[in-house]
DNA sequence: TGTCGAGACGTACAGCGTACGTACGGGAGG
DNA sequence: CCTCCCGTACGTACGCTGTACGTCTCGACA
């Protein structure tokens, strides 16, 4: 067994939240897993809240934000969202963990740079880059957040609407897209939407340029 | 002192909430905020979680959704999506409460089939509707979340960064943008991304009926 | 060999959600 | 009027949480 460090504490925490959801991270918990005593997570994490923060980062920076600065800046815009979305696929029930702390760090600046450096060689202003960028953290965030179903407790949520829960009386429209509404392939919504922004923001950097 | 009932006890939580914070809820603080036993609340509701969805709705109930439906559907979907985002002005601090909790509820449905209707009229296929709705929903949600500071602690976050704080060899474009990363007006970037894909999406509209 | 520092660990405390048992008070039935 | 019953309020208790604090062990170095 390896001396205890920083490293498999992270790496233990993620393991747990995978198996069994961000709820039953414990920090006796991630001890037991370990095979350790609980306070000697201690001399490598300050508390809580830290180890969260360390699992956000660890993931975010497994993330593959390659970037391509010859293609065109919507390719990259959105090749930069979708490698955000890939969290959601490789650790689905860390994602909250990860998009509910903004972090400070490098791994955390890291996409927001290469986001505005896009947007800024694409032509936006200073401002409107900024503005632009919130308006797709908004979005990939938002998206993620249903995607692996908000409620931390089970990852997949499926059947949340059933046709014959509603009473077809009060909510006609849910009754009759239930069929829609109930599946969803997140990565056609999440294109679907992507793509509508982008080309939204495209169509702005062309009308400015007219 | 009127008896206690489970309005009270939401309000209480409410009321706990906006004061010190989602992380301050707790079944006995509850309790000790309405002078009454821990186990009392338990006639009312089942469980703490069964609690936070009560409060969730209360709020969501509160929103006013007026909906005009003789406006054109491009304002409609702008007030309905404004109208949500009043949840961050009226209770800022249970904002995280409401969007992490997905009622089957009726006051949760009922924004839901307004937005459906509304986009179904402006002329929008079943399938369409339905997409177009969930990116609205995880954009709506998404800046939600960032202009309550996803921290749960404190309500407003300010100065997350600092230009001071960044190296400008590694991050050149966030130390440039620092000013309009640290300043933002929600209001006024919620808008823009809003009337950004209403505009992307009655361009879609228009280029269908071509 | 004596000393020292770092890391592992046990104990303890305050707080959590809630299962369970009890006590009370008012309305219904005899 | 008396009795019964049931809903409500409440106290206690259990197992869990994060973590402050003190102790112990062990390898490195003078």
């Amino acid at each position: 067994m390896p001396p205890l460090n920083r490293t498999r504490i992270v790496a233990a925490a993620i393991d747990l939240i995978e198996r069994e959801g961000a709820d039953a991270v414990s920090m006796r918990r991630i001890a037991a897993d370990l095979e350790v005593g609980v306070m000697s997570l201690y001399n490598h994490v300050p508390n809580k809240s830290a180890l969260l923060d360390a699992v956000s980062e660890a993931i975010l920076s497994e993330v593959e934000f390659t970037d391509d600065p010859a293609a065109h800046w919507t390719g990259r815009v959105r090749m930069q969202a979708r490698a955000f979305r890939q969290i959601a696929h490789t650790h689905p029930r860390s994602t909250m963990v990860v998009v509910s702390r903004q972090l400070k760090s490098a791994a955390g600046m890291l996409p927001v740079e290469r986001a505005l450096s896009t947007l800024r060689e694409a032509g936006f202003g200073e401002r409107e880059a900024v503005q632009i960028f919130r308006v797709f953290i908004a979005y990939v965030i938002g998206s993620l957040l249903r995607e692996v179903g908000v409620t931390p407790t089970f990852a997949p949520v499926h059947g949340a609407i059933r046709a014959s829960d509603v009473d077809p009386e009060l909510f006609p429209e849910i009754g009759a897209l239930a069929p829609h509404l109930s599946a969803c392939d997140h990565e056609a919504e999440f294109d679907f939407g992507l793509d509508l922004m982008i080309e939204a923001i495209a169509g702005r950097l062309a009308q400015r340029t007219r």
